[in-house]
DNA sequence: TATCATACATAAGAGTTTTAGGTATACATT
DNA sequence: AATGTATACCTAAAACTCTTATGTATGATA
């Protein structure tokens, strides 16, 4: 199970990623995709996810729908114009800093001895 | 640069991996090496600096040694043996996070359809 | 004699998450 | 019929950490 201070940072962007991939989600549906995608190593809490969405929301970063499925409440999300742009940046913010972060996890005594 | 939210979860990691390589270092160096490695994309701040190593030195994780450099007062930081571990540990968890993170990135429409 | 770089540090406020709890339906098991 | 599990939403107090702003001080440089 990786650290929740790890997957603090790297929360929105997850759900943005997985908005832009699949158009639209529910939040229950998001924990569970992050499960399964990261093999049961991530398990987003609900007090983490809600909070964040809505927050996503407030921002103008989604929409939201509700409907009823099989007789229970759903609350689709999904990204609006500016959102998915938002989300794009998101992503490449956040492949950039992984691999400054690679870098600086690749760095040797040799090479800090230049610095 | 990059957005503080990425940096929050990775900073003790960093500071961990960099005291592995360099055997010790003080608190203006750290910022400075992060910067450089970084190529200015990471400036810690020393408002998070500073409470950080000081956790870390509270955990038993590091150990301090002040030295007057030309005139100005130093303080140096090492890790102790079980810091050491701490930092092997805290830097494999890193990387075990970054894989998973690659792979939700790289995740697209097709897969996730299957989810 | 300012100003920048070096070098330490802290405190109030801001922001986010954790923990714990609440509500509710559908379905399978005891 | 009752219990437990999975589904599905949500929030609030407390905990945690960082940002922002500030303070202290020396050495070098313009």
């Amino acid at each position: 199970m990786h650290s929740s201070e790890l997957v603090k940072g790297t929360l929105k962007t997850i759900i943005l990623k997985l908005l832009k991939e699949k158009g639209k989600m529910y939040g229950y549906e998001i924990t569970q995709c992050v499960k399964t995608l990261s093999r049961e190593s991530i398990q987003l809490t609900e007090g983490a996810l809600y909070p964040s969405l809505h927050a996503l929301e407030l921002e103008g970063t989604l929409t939201t729908e509700s409907v009823i499925v099989n007789g229970r409440a759903r609350k689709y999300y999904q990204l609006t114009p500016t959102g998915k742009s938002t989300a794009v940046q998101k992503i490449e913010a956040l492949k950039s800093f992984m691999e400054t972060l690679n870098e600086i996890l690749l760095t040797d005594k040799s090479v800090l001895k230049n610095i």
